[in-house]
DNA sequence: CTAAGATTCAAACAAACGTTTAAACGAGAA
DNA sequence: TTCTCGTTTAAACGTTTGTTTGAATCTTAG
């Protein structure tokens, strides 16, 4: 019995293997999704032996998360300092929300335009993994974005006093799921195709997009709620 | 040879068989997502024949759209009449955008009470279709929504016509966007559990949080668009 | 150089997958 | 009954999956 050991790299530089291995499997679970995707395209475009995510990973599933982290914890941590900055630049006044937005949608952009590290498509990838039904996937990125998002609820609710705290932690959620699946999506990049083809960044072509759009609805009057729910109401009522 | 023929019910009355395949596979795919849920596991329990699939679908792909095309095709069918309907009502006047965005939304909560019909979890299923990456799921998709997504974006531009349409592109794919995962989203069940758990529909109190959001960001003025893009300019460049 | 440990390799593993097959079944018509 | 034809059944098909194995190879320190 050889037990469950994963070996750690004894070398401060990485073997290359491992980040080979990463570079790949980044590249086909974007493409292909996590359940699509074999060990054995990984291993074969990353040009290395078919044990070896299991040797230096030891599963299929922690490759999955460790292609995550690598790019997900540096983001995270960005904002989250920005977000820190911005509070000690404000205080003791609340941040506005644009420039809350903002250090939610900079770090993003940086990783999109962070072509060197192929992360141009990696937030494609992490869109789908918000959508991805696997259990160990879900509780992963809820891991993940707990701290980060509470931070930001915590922000958002002192720069909107008046909205109640239950309408902000839906339109935070609502937020949270645009921005993932807007860069999740293959329709995005027909779009950006169609629409700006001129553009240098994807990502950042989307994002600026987005962000308006998004910034309008989160500071949304609770009176204008009433024009649609009304609207439903009404109609729902009328076809019975 | 025995062809790819699928036989089609001779009897007018549907044979039990289909509908509970159909039935069980839509729960399935709901949990678990297309690439996940095994042919063993629907006919295991919808209590039919293993091969009973390929014999009355033809193979897995053609069930799940099968899945899709029971809700889906009724449900964009009541969008379009009702889009209709109010076009008459208002002609020659373009349709006011809470309107449209009603005949968006109220098919859907239908679809979302039709409790009878399993439909309360359906639109989960939907949302999940939207994200994955399988081709053909795709193209299904896109074929099914085309015709419905062109009019609408035609009277939005009516009720917009200032907004450029390229601009609005974009708003009516955020809108498809967030409502999607919104609809997908485990994280939602959470949110309404600890938000509201007196309410009776869990996808109609979530479309009436959506509804009111997206209403303000498809009608932001082109102005505010600067404030949260020059923040995003300044930013970036600061960091360089 | 040598020994030890980390890494790679080809090969095989059992399990599970979607699909196919041929026989058995069941109801209705002649 | 007998024939017919749509349906169901159990079994097996050939692949492909993630993972494991033991030997070969490379790296590095003593």
């Amino acid at each position: 019995m050889h037990g469950k050991i994963i070996p750690f790299a004894t070398n401060v530089a990485a073997p290359k293997t491992t980040t080979r291995i990463l570079d790949a499997a980044e590249a086909l679970f974007m493409e292909h999704g996590f359940e699509a995707t074999t060990l054995r395209a990984i291993t074969g475009t990353a040009g290395v032996n078919l044990a070896a995510v299991n040797y230096h990973f030891g599963s299929k599933e922690e490759l999955f998360q460790a292609v995550l982290t690598r790019r997900l914890d540096p983001m995270n941590e960005a904002r989250l300092a920005l977000l820190t900055r911005l509070e000690h630049d404000y205080a003791p006044k609340p941040v506005p929300c644009e420039k809350i937005l903002t250090a939610l949608f900079v770090p993003a952009l940086e990783l999109a335009r962070d072509r060197h590290r192929g992360g141009e498509n990696f937030l494609r990838l992490l869109g789908r993994a918000y959508a991805d039904p696997a259990p160990f996937i879900r509780k992963f990125l809820s891991d993940q974005y707990a701290v980060m998002i509470a931070r930001f609820k915590a922000a958002f609710g002192r720069a909107l006093p008046r909205l109640p705290r239950k309408e902000l932690s839906w339109r935070l959620h609502f937020i949270m799921g645009a921005l993932s699946y807007t860069l999740a999506g293959t329709d995005a990049a027909k779009l950006i195709a169609e629409l700006t083809p001129h553009e240098t960044n994807n990502d950042e072509a989307l994002l600026r997009r987005l962000a308006p759009f998004l910034l309008a609805g989160l500071q949304a009057p609770m009176a204008a709620s009433a024009d649609v729910t009304r609207e439903l109401d009404g109609e729902l009522a009328r076809r019975r």
